[in-house]
DNA sequence: TGGCCGATATGCT
DNA sequence: GCATATCGGCCAA
């Protein structure tokens, strides 16, 4: 299947982060299943509006990889979206469809549902790094959407004290990998 | 320059 | 369910 080109990033924010839900993910040699995901644009929780001069590129870029810290140690992985404005769609959870073993080793000691079950996890589970900041998404992290669209539910986004109510969260429906309820 | 806060994860009760 | 490590980003002063 043909991985998606960066015009698929154009498109309005909530599109796409619904659309990530359920597509394959490539990093190297490792694939997952995208099984989570959650839009930011300009509400009052997005990176766009907290961290003005950092989440500046949500603004004015698309299919870019957006990476930041929080809690001083972890890392997110973000795409920015929407060409015609700010938008990003962070990926909160994966499920593993390849190199279990590797996954394993690199957080040792979790079950395998909690190895990528969280987006600071999934972070350190692809071995990813700070270095994809600003890449183009097709370039390192290709998507190959599904034959066929998933069924995706909604709901609140989570670990968010703002905008709590926008129900901008996607989840696949039934799937045993996704990350903690709020 | 100081202080507050956070799109988290983990371990303990 | 709750505490807390840990530090970059931001803004007030």
């Amino acid at each position: 299947m043909q991985p998606v080109s960066i015009d698929f990033y154009a498109r309005d924010t909530l599109i796409v982060a619904r659309e990530l839900v359920g597509a394959e993910l490539r990093h190297g040699e490792f694939h997952c299943r995208i099984v989570e995901t959650e839009a930011y644009t300009d509400d009052a929780a997005s990176h766009y509006v907290t961290r003005p001069r950092t989440g500046a590129m949500l603004g004015d870029t698309h299919g870019l990889v957006y990476v930041y810290r929080i809690y001083g140690i972890h890392r997110c992985l973000n795409f920015t979206t929407d060409a015609t404005g700010p938008g990003a769609a962070l990926i909160r959870a994966v499920e593993p469809l390849s190199h279990l073993d590797l996954l394993r080793s690199r957080r040792p000691g979790r079950p395998d549902r909690e190895l990528a079950n969280g987006p600071a996890k999934l972070f350190v589970a692809l071995g990813l790094d700070e270095d994809l900041h600003r890449r183009p998404v097709p370039e390192v992290l290709p998507v190959c959407l599904p034959p066929e669209p998933p069924v995706v539910e909604t709901s609140p986004r989570i670990g968010i004290s703002a905008a709590r109510d926008l129900p901008w969260r996607f989840t696949l429906a039934g799937s045993a990998w996704l990350s903690r309820r709020r």
